[in-house]
RNA sequence: GCCUGGGUGGUGGAAUUGGUAGACACGCAGGACUUAAAAUCCUGUGGCACUAAUAUGCCGUGCGGGUUCAAGUCCCGCCCCGGGUACCA
């Protein structure tokens, strides 16, 4: 009986479907049972026009795998799968062709589910959702909606219904209230309610969560759209990295800084990796300091800094300020003006790349002013300089350029003091460089001297209080999300313009607000965005729509929360299923979402806990980050010859310098037989590599030459050749004694290999459909979690995969006889099986418990190599085996299972438990010996109580045998592991 | 620069808490079966030395030190590769 996979999956497909196997059931639900849940989530895709390739199944499949265990461990487990459907590239595509986004969207799903499902993962598909969906984005306006009508309460450090806050204004104003806000000014009860709607709108603007208002954000011109600062890399938008500048617009953010403190320390409560916890406290970027007050020399005007080293305070030797700071014109002085403006122009045409880019510029501009120092009171000359950022701190800083790096490139360009303040533990020389460490002594600076640097700090910031100049704060680089897109293809945002302009939120009851047809996808002809074309658009027919639509992450930080409860017509889901399943017990998915998704998830999730929708505060409990997949890249080695660009492919693995004469010589003989003459001299100029696909673009019949050179064959040859390759003349040549030829057996061309991200550009793509074609989907399964740790990145080489299929005939052939039928012997186990067995048992289920799923599986090969050995075919023992199995291969093991006359399916059996006393009397490996005490090695079992293993190892044979059949004094556990017996 | 992950045979990788380094697989070599091939099965496979063979000895986890009876693993000082992030004061 041969093992055909396509047979064995399409049977095992069918009845899951039928027997609905994979259903999570809702305590809402009729059949419900108090049973223990588990809830196990992958990060739902963009499903993109290339499809799935390799890389996306690696985490689908590990979580599989951990879905199933947990399903045989009795669990009522949620696994389900959805997309995320909104995104720029239907978008694009849209503008291109006039095609709604939806329309390509829907196939693309088509496209994943098809795919997804022949992998064989267990989703319950009753769940799946789509976050492009009126019924799903409906809930993504009712959450915006609750953002946009709720306030955060520094006090009660929670966000609370707006309405407390209006109550509040009306009482007392806004003066005693501790909120998070950007607000500027200071009003009393009375001026509240002088205020017109308009202006109260305003204020009650600069508190909401959900809010609108006119700041600096990343503006990319081709996309014509605005982005998040985690959709920004290296100054170009992460999505097609075009330019992205700063500009100040009016758009929608979300005050996801009110939550900074609680993002950061909920980190301590996950169970992440701590890479990614490191990346969100960076991005975070809390830093406790204190805000120092100057006094500008015979002006009104005060600057305001912030610093984290205020013990250097006896150490400044300027100011300077962003160019974008609002005071820079009242300080300048007429000498200075022009200059001034000179730069400040410079400075804000500068894109955000070009700044990044040239880090190392120096540039900068005096303003003429000074400031007077709060404690010395010398003067100090104020400067403008982009070095400083408008949006961090108070866009301005006190320049210490002893002790800090940034401040003594400046001093050195433009001639500014520098002041050394505090004396390093080590040898220093501040001619070459600044001492920026945050250790050592402060000197030179009165009332602080002889302090080390802690201490000084705490000093300072008291007197600068007492003395009325400064207080102690703390900064955060988070920002405040961006949250409205200029695009098409997003949730509109459910907000209505009323006639003074002021805006409101529509009703809940009216949700969804759906996105309207229009009739191109472009910007309209005045820079509107999209939606404006939209035509009689329009709340309640008379109201203006706000026009901008919602980000890509809008509907992917919360959707976890959707699955427990996708049906669900009048919440977003009901609070017994959001109680019952709770966080996510597993997550996983990618490391690129470190700083975006997982800090919006955690936000939102927040922020619902603290209006008592929910009851755990951060969504994902434990957070696996699947590595990257890569691409095995074929290059082909071109050559060009005088000034014409690859003519020529040599094999990878021929000489360089052979290879030219054969081509001189080739070159030579093919002109003689066409034309009878002879070339003397024919320049190679390089040598290089191209892209496989090049030699399309390139084949010329009359000149396209392979060689191949005989040799140690390391790369694999190119798998598909272009159809124009064949055409290509192959020559026979000897040369130098020796020969280079292409026989029937050799005709192989080498490319060279290298690794790189796979991608369709790259043309490095592999796609599991093929796989699974030719060795069925239990094969892909294991080869994937074979490949190596989760955690990494690995490149996708398929060589090592007939290891794994040959491993499933063998596991499927060891049950059949030589008529091909299947097998089994009722014979009882005997103690060498059951010992097989039962160690199998325990190391497959550790390594499924630690992730490690490439140990998992290398021990599955070598218990069914024993097995083999053993010539072992018994029932009892193929049973937990099967089981054992399944989250690995589950088609193979269904069909087995069935086989043995079993009707269940395999996810409904309980998961095989290990005996501990087989696996002790084979856990005795080799002493050691050292000063008379003799040590072994022992597998101990686990909750195995000391004087019981202690029985043991005296009884044991083997004991005996080391230790001479002399009584041992006595025995100490060294560790756990570890037992030493001393003679 | 800072933060992070990594460096082990020809290759992918094992070694869970410091306890036989190289599991398992690929590749390679040899053998069985076969007219032959494929498939399958068996044997060998880190390096060096020695041996008819078994056995044995020495070296060996990027480099240099250290702790320990024992180090791929822990500590100190470096080198190299990947990823993230950055005038964040």
């Amino acid at each position: 009986m041969e093992y055909v996979p396509k047979d064995i999956e399409d049977k095992s497909k069918e009845k899951w479907n039928q027997a609905n196997a994979y259903k999570a059931v809702n305590p809402s639900d009729k059949e419900f049972s108090q049973q223990e849940k588990y809830y196990v989530l992958d990060m739902f895709p963009y499903p993109s026009g290339a499809g799935l390739h390799v890389g996306h199944p690696l985490g689908y499949i590990a979580s599989d795998i951990y879905a199933r265990y947990q399903r045989h461990l009795g669990k009522n487990v949620l696994h389900p799968m959805g997309f995320d459907a909104f995104g720029l590239p239907a978008e694009q595509y849209a503008i291109q062709t006039g095609q709604h986004p939806c329309i390509t969207t829907e196939k693309n799903i088509a496209r994943y589910i098809e795919q997804l499902n022949k992998i064989g993962l267990s989703y319950d598909w009753n769940r799946t959702l789509k976050t492009c969906d009126a019924s799903y984005y409906k809930w993504t306006q009712w959450i915006f909606i609750q953002l946009f009508n709720t306030w955060y309460n520094k006090k009660s450090n929670k966000a609370e219904p707006i309405n407390t806050l209006i109550q509040h204004f009306e009482q007392s104003g806004n003066i005693n209230i501790q909120a998070e806000s950007n607000i500027k000014q200071l009003f009393t009860a009375k001026d509240w309610q002088g205020f017109s709607e308009k202006e109260k709108s305003d204020i009650l603007m600069c508190y909401r969560l959900a809010y609108h208002s006119e700041a600096y954000v990343n503006w990319c011109a081709v996309l014509g759209t605005v982005l998040a600062n985690d959709e920004v890399k290296d100054g170009v938008s992460e999505r097609g990295g075009y330019p992205v500048e700063r500009k100040l617009m009016p758009q929608w953010s979300l005050r996801i800084t009110a939550y900074a403190d609680r993002l950061l320390n909920g980190l301590e409560t996950v169970n992440w990796s701590e890479s990614i916890k490191e990346a969100q406290r960076n991005w975070i970027g809390k830093s406790e300091g204190a805000e120092i007050e100057f006094v500008v020399k015979n002006q009104t005007e005060k600057i305001k800094v912030f610093t984290t080293r205020p013990d250097t305070i006896f150490g400044i030797s300027y100011l300077v300020l962003a160019p974008e700071h609002p005071i820079v014109n009242a300080i300048t002085n007429a000498e200075q003006k022009t200059q001034v403006d000179a730069y400040v122009q410079y400075a804000k045409n500068r894109s955000e790349r070009e700044r990044q880019a040239d880090v190392n510029k120096v540039t900068g501009q005096f303003t003429g002013s000074y400031a007077i120092h709060p404690l010395t009171k010398q003067e100090i000359p104020i400067w403008i300089a982009d070095y400083v950022l408008y949006h961090y701190g108070t866009g301005a800083v006190m320049a210490v350029p002893a002790h800090d790096s940034r401040d003594f490139k400046f001093a050195k360009i433009f001639g500014l003091p520098i002041k050394q303040v505090i004396q390093p533990p080590i040898e220093w020389d501040f001619l070459q460089q600044s001492y920026d460490e945050k250790n050592g002594t402060c000197i030179n600076s009165e009332f602080i001297n002889g302090l080390p640097t802690k201490t000084a700090i705490q000093k300072v910031i008291e007197e600068i209080e007492k003395r009325g100049y400064g207080k102690c704060v703390t900064n955060y680089k988070l920002r405040d999300a961006v949250f409205g897109r200029q695009r098409y293809w997003g949730e509109p945002i459910p907000i209505f313009y009323d006639e003074n302009n002021i805006p409101h939120t529509v009703d809940e009851t009216d949700l969804p607000i759906t996105l309207p047809d229009i009739d191109k996808y472009l910007p309209t002809e005045t820079g509107e965005p999209p939606l404006a074309r939209a035509k009689n658009w329009k709340y309640k027919n008379q109201y203006e729509y706000e026009n901008t639509t919602m980000p890509g992450w809008a509907g992917s930080s919360w959707y976890f929360l959707r699955y427990m409860d996708p049906q669900n017509n009048k919440v977003f889901a009901d609070k017994i299923n959001l109680d019952y399943w709770n966080q996510v017990d597993l997550y996983v998915g990618g490391s690129e979402h470190a700083t975006g998704h997982l800090l919006y998830a955690r936000f939102w999730t927040m922020f619902l806990y603290d209006l008592g929708y929910l009851n755990f505060q951060e969504p994902f409990k434990k957070l696996i980050n699947q590595g990257m997949i890569l691409g095995n890249s074929a290059f082909v080695k071109v050559v060009t010859i005088d000034g014409i660009a690859n003519i020529f492919y040599i094999s990878d693995d021929a000489d360089e310098d052979i290879a030219k004469k054969i081509i001189q010589d080739t070159i030579n003989r093919t002109l003689r037989a066409q034309h009878n003459k002879n070339i003397d001299e024919i320049t190679i100029e390089r040598i290089g590599f191209a892209y496989r696909h090049r030699p399309i673009d390139y084949v010329d019949d009359n000149n396209f030459i392979a060689i191949t050179a005989v040799g140690d064959i390391e790369n694999k040859p190119i798998k598909h050749l272009p159809s124009d390759f064949n055409k290509a003349q192959t020559i026979n040549i000897d040369y130098n004694n020796s020969y280079y030829y292409i026989s029937e057996k050799e005709n192989k061309f080498l490319c060279h290999r290298e690794v790189e991200k796979m991608s369709k550009s790259k043309f490095n793509v592999v796609n599991p459909d093929d796989i699974i074609e030719k060795y069925g989907a239990d094969t892909f399964r294991m080869f994937e979690m074979f490949l190596g740790p989760i955690e990494m990145h690995k490149p996708f080489i398929t060589s090592g995969i007939t290891g794994v299929y040959n491993f499933l005939r063998k596991f499927f052939r060891l049950y059949f006889n030589e008529e091909g039928v299947f097998y089994l012997s009722n014979e009882k186990p005997n103690e060498e099986e059951l010992k097989l067995l039962h160690r199998s048992i325990k190391k497959i289920r550790d390594d499924i418990e630690r992730f490690s799923f490439n140990t998992g599986v290398s021990n599955f090969m070598i218990l069914v190599n024993k097995l083999q050995e053993l010539k072992c075919n018994k029932k009892e023992i193929l049973e937990p085996i099967i089981i054992l199995i399944s989250p690995f291969a589950p088609f193979t093991a269904e069909y087995l299972w069935s086989l043995t006359g079993h009707n269940q399916c395999v996810v409904h059996q309980p998961y095989p438990h290990y005996n501990a006393e087989y696996l002790v009397d084979n856990s005795f490996n080799y002493p050691v010996s050292f000063n008379g005490k003799t040590r072994f090695n022992i597998e101990l079992p686990l909750n195995m109580p000391k004087e019981q293993v202690e029985q043991i190892v005296l009884a044991n044979e083997q004991t005996k045998k080391y230790l001479n059949n002399s009584n041992p004094k006595k025995i100490i556990f060294v560790e756990k592991k570890i037992i030493n017996i001393v003679l």
